[in-house]
DNA sequence: TAGTGGTCTAGACCACGCC
DNA sequence: GCGTGGTCTAGACCACTAG
């Protein structure tokens, strides 16, 4: 039940990050630093460090040192691609649904467990756009049980895995995700602006995180005729 | 450039999996059994498992053991996985044209490498088929330099990817992919039995692996009607 | 209670990047 | 040459699972 001691430190030096006390491109303090810094030994400053790694926050470079990068989705997240360094372009998003109290949805590929049907369920749906022209549309659901408030808030930066992150101390830890082509019907072509039978990517995604029995739950549909879904992993 | 001690005796443990030494349900040897084994500390018997649980070739349960578990799932092609080690139906494999020297290809959305370019290409394109039917398309591109006897070869268990890491000790380790939806045409209709126009999941794919310049470049084409394209990460 | 994995200490040697 | 991360040893205590 005791968070270990590297738990701590992780976070502490994440916390830094998101803080913006360590910026992109930063280095963080060495392992021998931290070994003096928190009184700890290497092997623990080490695990620390591996699990910022394995989060997606640093990279490690041999004879240089923890570097802060930005975070990437590779907790085999899809991302449209250019759409975050979209820097010209002009990114909005539009809630269809604002995050409200609705019932669970059923008919979805992945199970939803009785702890969580047991609460009432928490959804939105969202219209993303690249310079005014709609490209995915996004449904979210999950249980209301472990985000008080939630309803009532501004995202952070417009991210809710960043707002899970910094507001309510949530990661995501694990997903799986199901695929597949289909074209638009009359309600998708009108939302997306797109003709009736043009090609879509719709994903089904469940998404794990380190709170017991918190799941999120999502629907995309994407076109990706200008901005392809892009998906990047390194071990 | 040495192989680390942990390393040899993950892949040791790995080797021992696939030829069905431990089945899915048994368990490894303990950690403290590996000490003895291998003549080795806790640490490096942890990393090796640590690794293989990175793999997803283990699960680690506390008081109990780590247990051979079944691999993703589903055409988990976007977890790195390869095709054939994931489906539980009958699966077949057609090669349309057969691993040969053939030209480099252009217009591709990644970037190959001026080291690889220099040498010739291996291509081969293959139609994979669940239950009889077409389900995917798929054509790979990659340097000849570090695969010899790779034309004359017989794929292990039709698995492109454990003929990598079997017969030359190679392993994926990074992946980046790019996701669209489109419709078939003449020639795809007809090769994977479907209507003209009907939607498709074309995936661009680049894969990293542990030998420097060697990367392979695929696309694939899939039916999702009946099978969706799986996806799927666990920390 | 015995055995397992999870955490942690206090050292050591090595390979890599940089000056 | 020096500091960095990567590997490895030889211990220790703890928490979890099961008989």
């Amino acid at each position: 039940m005791k968070e270990p001691l590297y738990r701590s430190i992780q976070n502490d030096l994440k916390f830094q990050i998101q803080k913006g006390v360590y910026k992109i491109g930063d280095y963080l303090p060495s392992e021998n630093e931290l070994c003096v810094a928190y009184k700890i030994t290497r092997t623990t400053a080490r695990k620390a460090l591996d699990e910022l790694f394995k989060d997606g926050f640093i990279q490690r470079q041999h004879g240089k040192g923890s570097q802060v990068i930005e975070r990437r989705k590779s907790l085999g997240l899809l991302s449209l691609k250019g759409f975050s360094e979209a820097v010209g372009k002009k990114v909005e998003t539009q809630f269809l649904q604002e995050p409200g109290f609705r019932d669970w949805i059923n008919n979805f590929p992945f199970k939803i467990s009785e702890k969580e049907l047991e609460n009432p369920c928490i959804h939105f749906e969202r219209l993303r756009c690249v310079d005014s022209e709609p490209v995915m549309l996004e449904n979210n659901w999950f249980s209301s049980m472990h985000l008080p408030g939630f309803i009532e808030m501004e995202l952070v930066d417009g991210s809710f895995f960043k707002t899970l992150s910094q507001n309510y101390q949530i990661e995501i830890i694990g997903s799986e995700q199901e695929l597949r082509a289909m074209t638009a019907d009359s309600e998708l072509s009108e939302l997306l602006k797109i003709q009736i039978g043009a090609p879509l990517l719709q994903i089904n995604a469940h998404f794990s995180t380190s709170k017991k029995d918190f799941n999120i739950y999502a629907e995309l549909f994407c076109n990706t005729a200008k901005f392809p879904v892009g998906n990047s992993y390194m071990k």
